[in-house]
RNA sequence: GCGGGCGUGAUGGAAUGGUAGACAUAUCGGACUUAAAAUCCGAAGGGCUGACGCCCGUGUGGGUUCGAGUCCCACCGCCCGCACCA
């Protein structure tokens, strides 16, 4: 007998559809568009089992919306920017464009034994010139409608990097790529205006009904809207005024002091004729902001001496202190201080005895503050003291609003919104991104460079055996004569981050050859990306950054209307994980052993290892599976069909080595299935069509919803269980054939080859990918009688098997001369009987 | 602290408010085999019972409902995100 031989089949297949040619997509009148795109990789070298599962899920996608009669476009890149290729270079020598392309053909080699139906005539890598040179261009149109600009700003410095770090890319107070401690540094900087969109792009967030709610909310919560009031404070020296931004106005009648930061204006003017201020000051400069220092760090404060009228109360002055926990860059830089209502106000207070005064109490309880602040819930009933706005029993959010109306119509303040949301930093001093393409003039100043003159590529000829930015030490590249006057000037030698690689390549695949970032036609027609498959882990800056780029692209022509969020739906899929095996050394430090060296729970000289729960493949753990040993030894279709079948698409799947090797015995079974029906006899005697078909319409039924609702596993659970009935079925041979040819269908988006192999086989018609998606029929899919579970008192206590067009009152007859319920009658009349037609009859007694 | 998610057999996990545990792994039994592997068939939540059956069971405690894994409230545990944000 044949076997299910794998390699063989996969080679086979990808040879034809590489010959039809089925994965071009063109642009096409008379079939629906849809575009499906996996977030495109980094080139490391290697693809992992996290690759296989995201692009076998938008593979899955693809080759569905393929069958049902959509036009696709499924294309693949390579996010090739980045550190690792200039590390790479430091660490080892070569080049990082060498070791990047040679990447790049190394994954794509890999990639191609998965049969992923790309158009791979799409492919570009964003370290192409043809890349970043519209890229470069889109730069220049964003510099002329002013959604870019520089600033002289405080960076996060990464030391070991030698780079700039963006707000969200510091974790913890550390670089999130190298891990070191960041620190501050001030630096003339690029920056995108993101924060203009700040209100637009949380308010759409609700139209994305398409995308996961985790994704939304985290959004939403990084672009931290809140609603609050600026508040003009008088200096009693007369000096002027202290704008301070307050979310709380209501409990002004609790300020005790004003806190500015220690950049404030004010501040900085006291600086020169107070020492001991310019020593606090000085301190605070040199203190870390980031977010985890500024925790961990001590609320402190220094009065300057000063002192601002209350805005309200005519007769109460309050003093002004510089707190080092106040932030120049969030609001106006100075808040007053209400300790009753704020614990850290609280604190602030007791450490230096400034005074706590309530401006609410709860309702009946009017207990002065004491150590910790009184700061409930603003949707709760609180009782003001007092209120100037004439308030006194409502919410805090009440409250709220009726005192920015007050202050608004007594001319005192304005209502304000503030976000959390900073501007986008996207210099980078390093060498491996897109250059900036502008020039800087003694005479002119900061110049853009002529859109004829783009790409500006990147040198060549660059070594990395000193620290800092290569780009800085090339003179005939970076000495250039200005755009504008001629004379001698210098280009820019930061690189964009590379997030704004990854901000527009969407876009671009629409076009990828267009001379211009995009072609307005393709992009018209082909977003928006119907379908956006991807980590959790760029929930947040990835998937705003590219909201944002695609309004800018909006502004500067570069996207027809339409396209501000350039992905229709998204999922976010989990990680692909494996148990940790460990040993330990001499000094007790553990050692990691690869899977393929461990049997059943054992080294190969018999030491037993201990087991780590599942965690996420990592090099440093050891605990990786290579796709490419999977695919030599079981196939490509068993691993797809594998990283799909054990979890829901949305949580991590755990590769097991049983399960990989039950997967392929399964698609074994298949293929030997389909042999067997091909040499049965045309004309031979069977029984059970009906059932069969049947059957199969129901897994038609079960596996469409699946594919359409991300329930991969739950489909495949259903195929499992068709392929155990076609198995044991005795149909005649049409009944049978018509079942696998279907079943192979089914599994197509899963496992193409084996499908394909399957269809030609049983000598289907064209390739299986052009065949129609089979259609349930209805009919088949209800039945002449139906089994009803009997429950007494909401307990299933028997069943009863009826027609399935009986109506309710005979259901209910027939239900109550069961055997079950008769006997938990004892001959006396149940209480009420509920039938709910073709599910169940539950017998109340 | 705030926001979100999750909690079901030995394990991964199924289950539009309607038969809890589909499907798979691991386990056990049987067939085939000299034997093993492979393959095929079957069993299997816990407890009581000789058996028919009965009781318990989806983190804990309540509630809504004829009926709750599912909805509501409180709590416990785990995971994730965010945070001197005024």
């Amino acid at each position: 007998m044949a076997t299910y031989t794998p390699s063989e089949i996969e080679a086979r297949w990808q040879q034809a559809w590489d010959k039809a040619d089925v994965f071009k997509a063109r642009r096409s009148a008379d079939k629906p568009k849809y575009y499906v795109l996996e977030m495109f990789p980094y080139p490391s070298g290697r693809i992992h089992m996290g690759h296989v599962r995201n692009y076998t899920m938008g593979d899955v996608i693809a080759r569905y919306k393929m069958s049902t009669g959509h036009n696709v476009l499924h294309p693949m890149g390579w996010d090739a920017f980045g550190m690792p290729a200039e590390n790479a270079a430091m660490a080892i020598g070569g080049h990082p464009k060498t070791w990047t392309y040679d990447n790049i053909a190394d994954m794509r080699s890999q990639m191609k034994p998965l049969g992923l139906s790309i158009d791979w005539s799409r492919e570009f890598a964003t370290c192409d010139p043809e890349y970043y040179g519209q890229q470069q261009a889109l730069f220049l149109d964003f510099l002329e409608k002013r959604l870019v600009y520089r600033k002289n700003a405080q960076v996060n410095w990464d030391p070991v990097d030698m780079t700039v770090l963006a707000n969200e890319q510091v974790i913890d107070g550390k670089g999130w790529r190298s891990g070191a401690e960041v620190e501050r540094r001030e630096l003339t900087q690029w920056f995108f205006k993101i924060s203009d969109m700040a209100g637009e792009l949380k308010d759409a967030l609700a139209g994305l009904d398409n995308w996961p709610a985790k994704v939304r909310l985290m959004q939403e919560n990084w672009i931290g809207e809140s609603r609050g009031i600026e508040i003009t404070f008088h200096r009693t020296d007369g000096n002027g005024t202290i704008q301070c931004y307050s979310t709380r106005p209501d409990t002004m009648r609790g300020a005790s002091f004003i806190a500015i930061a220690p950049d404030h204006p004010v501040a900085k003017a006291l600086e020169a004729d107070k020492p001991e201020l310019a020593a606090f000051i000085d301190e605070c400069r040199k203190m870390d902001t980031t977010e985890a220092a500024m925790e961990k760090a001590e609320k402190k404060g220094i009065d300057t001496g000063l002192t601002v009228r209350h805005p309200v109360y005519d007769d109460v002055e309050l003093p002004v202190w510089i707190g080092n926990f106040v932030l120049m860059d969030y609001g106006t830089g100075a808040v007053f201080g209400c300790p009753a209502h704020d614990q850290r106000d609280l604190d602030f207070a007791r450490k230096y005895d400034l005074p706590v005064r309530n401006a609410f109490f709860m309702p009946g309880d009017t207990t002065e503050v004491g150590d910790e602040a009184l700061v409930p819930a603003k949707t709760e009933k609180v009782s003001f003291i007092d209120h100037f706005a004439g308030i006194a029993d409502v919410t805090s959010q009440e409250a709220i609003d009726a005192t920015i109306d007050w202050f608004e119509a007594k001319g005192l303040g304005v209502g304000q919104t503030q976000y959390r949301l900073r501007d986008w930093g996207l210099s980078r001093q390093r060498y491996w991104g897109c250059p900036i393409p502008v020039v800087h003039c003694d005479t002119c100043g900061v110049v853009p460079e002529k859109k004829e003159n783009l790409p500006v590529v990147l040198p060549d000829d660059v070594t990395f055996d000193v620290p800092g930015n290569p780009l800085d030490r090339h003179p005939t590249w970076r000495d250039v004569s200005c755009p504008s006057c001629g004379k001698p000037a210098r280009r820019e030698t930061d690189t964009m981050d590379t997030f704004v690689d990854s901000s527009w390549y969407f876009a671009r695949f629409t076009a990828p050859r267009a001379d211009t970032p995009t072609d307005l036609d393709d992009a018209a027609y082909w977003m928006n990306v119907d379908q956006y498959i991807g980590g959790i882990e760029h929930a947040i800056l990835h998937l705003l950054y590219s909201r944002f780029f695609a309004r800018a692209m909006r502004i500067t022509g570069h996207l027809p209307q339409g396209c501000e969020e350039p992905f229709d739906a998204l999922f976010t899929q989990g990680m692909v994980t494996h148990e940790i095996y460990q040993t330990r050394d001499d000094k007790g430090r553990p050692v990691y052993h690869l899977p393929e060296d461990v049997t059943d729970g054992k080294l190969a000289d018999g030491t037993a290892v201990e087991i780590i729960p599942s965690a996420k493949m990592s090099k440093s753990k050891k605990n990786v599976v290579d796709p490419l040993g999977i695919i030599a030894s079981y196939g490509a279709d068993t691993a797809r069909w594998f990283v799909l079948s054990d979890s829901p698409p949305e949580r991590d799947v755990e590769w097991t080595a049983s399960g990989a090797e039950a997967a392929y015995k399964h698609l074994s079974r298949v293929w030997t299935l389909c042999d067997r029906i091909a040499a049965m006899d045309a004309g031979a005697k069977g029984e059970g069509d009906d059932d069969l078909l049947r059957a199969m319409h129901a897994c038609i039924h079960d596996v469409t919803m699946g594919v359409e609702s991300f329930g991969f596993n739950a489909a495949i659970a259903k195929l499992y269980g068709f392929t155990a009935v076609l198995s044991k079925s005795k149909a005649r041979h049409a009944a049978q054939r018509e079942a696998i040819m279907t079943l192979a269908q089914l599994m197509a988006p899963m496992t193409p080859h084996l499908a394909e192999d399957i269809w030609a086989h049983q000598g289907g018609e064209g390739l299986i990918i052009h065949a129609p998606w089979p259609v349930a029929d209805e009919a088949m899919l209800k039945s002449d009688t139906v089994t009803l579970p009997i429950q007494v008192n909401g307990k299933r206590r028997g069943e009863l098997t009826v027609p399935a067009d009986m109506d309710k009152a005979e259901v209910e007859k027939a239900a109550l001369a069961t055997e079950a319920v008769t006997r938990a009658l004892d001959g006396g009349q149940p209480k009420k009987v509920i039938v709910v037609p073709g599910r169940i009859v539950n017998v109340v007694v």
